[in-house]
DNA sequence: ATGGTTGAATGTCAA
């Protein structure tokens, strides 16, 4: 069974629905992972998606964050929040299984400066995720951990190394802990299939034209463990929704994937 | 230099 799944930061699902609407037409995944969603879960536009055939599992809050998650067939469970006995009152976390594949949906808090109170905050996310990953799963298990996670991996993942080197985003604690989750058992799939390429996925609105000059970061990932991993046929991001009217600031990254049998 | 724009909200915060 190929499977194509996909990851899209809307900033914002209300204000971006007629963009997400052709998208989903356009590129048909078999599910969306969306982030910063920014509505309430009564306010959530289930219908518009439904009337394309979608299926829509989501957490929310008012004015900020939220998660959500649209697939084809129904999700066989959902998890909202880590359910781990932490803190919930940020709608950052989502988990569905899907075709017998686990997928978890994550908006890292973007930790707004390195001194600020919110960057441990953001460092303290990842040690939670791995928590998580570490008491549900085994590595060899086919499991998908994907969103906006707000940590471009290396220097080739942002437009200027030199300059950003220690900005949010970029600061070596984030990398190191963005990389002690990958340890514990996951590849980065659009690193592993494009091992040079300098390819974007968010391009910041306070920076005059920064779409048009390239100037962007790849902080949206689609990670996977190794049997996904080796599963994994292609993976590109789509620029195109980013040089939309009135885009949202990312766009969206896509897999595809030649699932396990059985799974 | 610490700017700039956007969404949700209708103050101003978060990104």
């Amino acid at each position: 069974m190929i499977w194509k799944l996909a990851t899209f930061n809307v900033n914002g699902v209300r204000a971006r629905l007629p963009q997400v609407l052709a998208w989903l037409g356009r590129h048909s995944p078999d599910l969306l992972c969306l982030q910063e969603t920014k509505v309430q879960d009564q306010d959530f536009p289930r219908q518009d998606f439904e009337n394309l055939g979608y299926h829509a599992a989501f957490l929310g809050q008012k004015s900020y964050n939220g998660v959500a998650v649209l697939s084809r067939r129904p999700p066989g469970q959902v998890r909202r929040g880590f359910g781990d006995g932490g803190g919930e009152d940020e709608a950052r976390f989502i988990a569905v299984l899907l075709d017998g594949v686990w997928v978890a949906n994550t908006y890292v808090p973007q930790g707004r400066d390195p001194s600020n109170p919110a960057f441990q905050a953001k460092l303290a996310f990842f040690d939670r995720l791995e928590r998580w990953f570490a008491a549900n799963f085994q590595p060899s298990q086919p499991l998908i951990w994907t969103g906006d996670l707000n940590v471009a991996p290396e220097a080739q993942d942002v437009y200027d190394p030199q300059r950003l080197e220690g900005q949010v985003g970029f600061h070596p604690l984030e990398r190191q802990a963005l990389a002690r989750v990958m340890a514990w058992g996951f590849s980065d799939l659009f690193r592993l299939r494009h091992p040079q390429d300098k390819q974007f996925t968010f391009w910041d609105y306070r920076l005059p034209k920064s779409f048009q000059r390239n100037l962007g970061w790849r902080i949206d990932h689609i990670m996977a463990t190794a049997p996904l991993a080796a599963a994994c046929r292609e993976v590109w991001v789509d620029s195109a929704p980013r040089g939309l009217e009135k885009p949202s600031d990312h766009t969206p990254m896509l897999a595809e994937l030649e699932l396990p049998g059985g799974a």
